[in-house]
RNA sequence: CGCGGAGUGGAGCAGUUUGGUAGCUCGUCGGGCUCAUAACCCGAAGGUCGUAGGUUCAAAUCCUGCCUCCGCAA
């Protein structure tokens, strides 16, 4: 099939490797460049790297959407542009668009070039967990099973119907890295498999239950920050989703502190939430949650690296009483 | 050129302002004590102080370039 893929982030990169490999990917659309990362150095989108390795023709637009009065030069300018990309794309009279995390909008006009439409591949098993972050919200959350849901796409958010589905168990104490690599991987098994459906005349549309859907908003750093009234668990959960990025953290000191790795404790005596009630040297710090206690066994101090409570122990002081915000 | 912190024996830190060949805690090795121990006691090994230059009688410490790591912001 004549293929034009857009994504950005590494959780694409799989989808459109194999789509490189099993198919025709006529036209790669990718986040332009930009200036990120310390430093602000301009930097590329994994997308763009793999498909310039791939010798495939990528497209940048700043925005596809067209602006009905445009006020200044700069409007104009990007109806120019996704004009341009528009007319470009139709030109190419690819038979699917395959979209995994794009992160621009793509109004009707231009899900609807293609004969087949625009398909896209979500991080969750709709109608759960529509929205930005749908494999971190799977871990925050607490759930044990996730998947992909490969749908069609239309002008709401992950609103469209439904081709098909496949489950991913989550592992206990599995966190966001190690879940996300699995999902973007079966992801591009998944779309493989979609083409195929739509290849064989067997793609059905399944619509989505609205009642029972949910929604996994963009994360935002302060989303971090730990309650330590919450139960033990919850706290476990956040710090397994936000594990690279942005990390679970907590206010000790008048500083911001990552919070990498808890050691759960029952019922332990009562005290305000986030107090320290022990310092063992090999173990850690003993903080109080709102249904036990915890054993902070894993840290990172601001301008430090991560390392083990023992270790951070070695060089800093924690004494009982103190209180974690 | 977005802002900032940091690179010191295996680990985490102090020492840098007021230059004078390095210290703490832990670990490691040897010995001792103990019914026993991740406990305690005694002893030992282990560091070109990120790197390249500069200033100086003398640089971890002052000056300049570079490399690496991290936090913030995006």
């Amino acid at each position: 099939m004549k293929i034009v893929f857009m994504g950005t982030p590494e959780y694409a990169v799989p989808s459109l490797r194999q789509l490189i490999a099993h198919h025709d990917v006529v036209a790669v659309c990718t986040q332009p460049d930009r200036r990120a990362g310390r430093g602000h150095k301009l930097q590329m989108s994994p997308v763009k790297a793999l498909a310039l390795e791939a010798g495939i023709t990528v497209l940048q637009p700043e925005t596809l959407r067209i602006k009905k009065a445009p006020v200044g030069d700069a409007e104009i300018q990007s109806n120019k542009e996704a004009k341009e990309i528009r007319s470009y794309l139709a030109n190419l009279e690819a038979d699917i668009f395959v979209v995994a995390a794009y992160g621009i909008i793509l109004p009707k006009a231009v899900l609807d070039i293609p004969r087949l439409g625009s398909i896209n591949v979500h991080a969750s098993l709709l109608p759960k967990y529509r929205g930005a972050s749908p494999i971190h919200s799977a871990i925050k959350n607490g759930d044990t099973v996730t998947g992909i849901t490969i749908m069609y796409m239309d002008v709401g958010i992950d609103t469209g119907d439904m081709i098909l589905h496949r489950e991913l168990t989550i592992d206990p104490d599995e966190r966001t890295p190690s879940l996300h690599d699995r999902m973007a991987e079966l992801g591009g098994e998944c779309i493989i498999e979609a083409i195929a459906m739509f290849e064989a005349g067997t793609a059905t549309r399944m619509p989505q239950d609205d009642s029972i859907s949910s929604y996994a908003p963009m994360i935002k750093k302060t989303d971090g920050h730990i309650r330590w009234d919450w139960p033990t668990d919850r706290i476990v959960n956040l710090i397994r989703a936000f594990d690279p990025w942005p990390g679970a953290y907590s206010l000790y000191k008048n500083d911001v502190i990552k919070i990498w790795r808890l050691e759960k404790v029952g019922m332990i005596e009562d005290a305000v939430p986030g107090m320290v009630l022990a310092v063992d040297a090999g173990r850690g710090f003993l903080v109080k949650t709102g249904d036990g206690g915890a054993w902070i066994a894993e840290v990172q101090a601001a301008g430090k690296k991560r390392m083990t409570a023992k270790d951070y122990l070695l060089g800093h002081e924690v004494r009982v009483g103190e209180i974690l915000g």
